[in-house]
RNA sequence: GGAGAGGUGGCUGAGUGGUUGAAAGCGGCGGUCUUGAAAACCGUUUUCCGGGCAACCGGAACGGGGGUUCGAAUCCCUCCCUCUCCGCCA
């Protein structure tokens, strides 16, 4: 959530900076005027309250003293209507703003450019070079079919569309993609966690995916329980509600979870082979940090997922998500975008984030700032998405024949020499 | 799934419907003492919201929500969670 208090402080900078990110002017000034309407109206209550406590006492003091409370008791009577009314103005007022408030995106960053979509974004640079082929390269679905890796009717015929099954060297080179991401990122700082993949609705409020994008997750009915879209939504709600010891920060985690998403509004986009699918494994990097350490950080998840394609010997490149693009929660985001010799384009395979105070408000994470609790930062990052990254080493490291060779760290990991 | 017990401050644990935001102990922090440390002693120690430069003032919070009452940690309803026993089970 966005602070509320720099509706009142700085409008008109709070409101540039909204609007940047396609906010409606015209709810902006809403957000302000509930806001003040709440404060008068709390106000309001708690001089009734405070009237109604202080009578309460005498009360009490009558009693001791056996004197007749029946003048007192008609005051505090008609005092009480008075607050129930006042009380139920508040509630009203609370509900109105918490509606607007929550569906309000975050603030971009100064340096994020401007732009409409993601034709807007803009790279900042690409590492290592993209393979020639003396033939024409495959997409991933011919390769995946070609070496029985990965079986996308099957995925069908026990799901839906948009599931798939890995077979033999396929699901043994997830099998191993998992593991190697973990153990590079481990020995980059990040520890490794294993969290539940369903999670319930305070969780995905924290991290932003509720109340506005409910149409994008499944719902377990029964227990108002979801399944995770991403790591992001547990690890980063490990600390809600939370006051961190100042020493306990940076938290740097890393997770793999299968990822569950609807791609309610995907329909006909990416509709052959794994780009999209409403099931994926993910290994997610995580990081709770003071306010002044959130810039470094972030540098580093995106160096990490980087390295990490560098290692795998994946020709990739960077890219500063403009305004249009960027996420509800997102402060500022670089994507990693994978080269895809099969689609002759770059494809997104990470995304690093920085949403600053805006779920740790939400989820209320703090540290013991000296004497005062502050607002930690949050920070996300895929590191990699696994069903992509497979996507990439088949359609880099195809032969002519159709096989595919293997990147050579993960050689240990598939028993290979 | 069945039966029972219980949810109070960082932790342990008191609590009679009326100055109880909450005893006591532990821990933490500050101090005295000490060459230093320990022990002992003294003091201090929840959070959120609103107002104020500040000292401070007002409101809220004893699992969540609702109710009874002038007044609720304390009584009632409801939901959630934890523990113990039984059953089932990777």
């Amino acid at each position: 959530m966005i602070d509320l208090k720099l509706l009142q402080k700085d409008f008109e900078t709070l409101s540039k900076k909204l609007m940047r990110k396609g906010v409606d002017a015209e709810l902006i000034v809403q957000l302000k005027e509930k806001f003040e309407e709440l404060k008068a109206a709390k106000t309001n209550f708690e001089t009734l309250q405070a009237a109604q406590n202080a009578m309460s006492k005498e009360f009490g003091i009558y009693k001791r003293e056996g004197k007749d409370i029946s003048e007192l008791k008609a005051k505090v009577d008609a005092n009480k209507v008075k607050i129930t009314e006042a009380l139920e103005v508040q509630r009203i007022k609370q509900e109105e703003l918490e509606q607007i408030a929550m569906a309000v995106p975050n603030m971009p960053d100064d340096d994020v450019p401007d732009g409409a979509d993601e034709d807007d974004n803009i790279e900042i640079k690409k590492v290592l070079t993209p393979p020639t082929f003396p033939f024409t390269p495959k997409e991933h679905w011919e390769l995946a079919e070609h070496n029985g890796w990965i079986d996308f009717e099957r995925g069908v015929k026990l799901a839906t569309s948009r599931f798939s099954v890995s077979f033999g060297m396929g699901a043994r080179l997830e099998r191993a993609l998992v593991n190697f991401m973990l153990d590079f990122n481990r020995e980059r700082g990040f520890e490794e966690v294993s969290v539940p993949a369903l999670v319930n609705r305070r969780a995905l409020e924290g991290t932003g995916q509720l109340p506005k994008f409910e149409d994008d997750l499944y719902k377990i009915d029964s227990q108002e329980m979801f399944l995770i879209p991403t790591a992001e939504v547990p690890v980063t709600n490990l600390y809600q509600d939370e006051i961190l010891t100042e020493d306990a920060l940076p938290k740097k985690m890393t997770a793999y979870t299968s990822c569950f998403r609807k791609e309610a509004g995907a329909a006909g986009r990416d509709t052959r082979g794994m780009i999209r699918q409403h099931q994926f494994h993910k290994v997610e990097l995580v990081s709770i940090s003071k306010p002044d350490e959130s810039d470094t950080i972030f540098d580093e998840m995106v160096q990490c997922a980087s390295d990490l394609l560098k290692a795998l010997e994946l020709p990739h490149r960077l890219v500063t998500l403009c305004t249009g693009d960027l996420g509800f929660s997102a402060a500022k985001t670089v994507d990693l975008e994978v080269w895809l010799p099969g689609q002759n384009t770059y494809r997104e395979i990470s995304s690093v984030s920085n949403t600053r105070d805006f779920q740790a408000r939400r989820a209320k994470i703090r540290f013991k700032d000296g004497k005062k609790n502050t607002l930690v930062h949050t920070l996300n990052g895929s590191s990699l998405a696994v069903g992509r990254t497979m996507v990439a080493i088949m359609e880099n490291f195809q032969n002519e024949d159709g096989s595919i060779d293997i990147p050579k760290v993960l050689h240990p990991y598939l028993g290979l020499h």
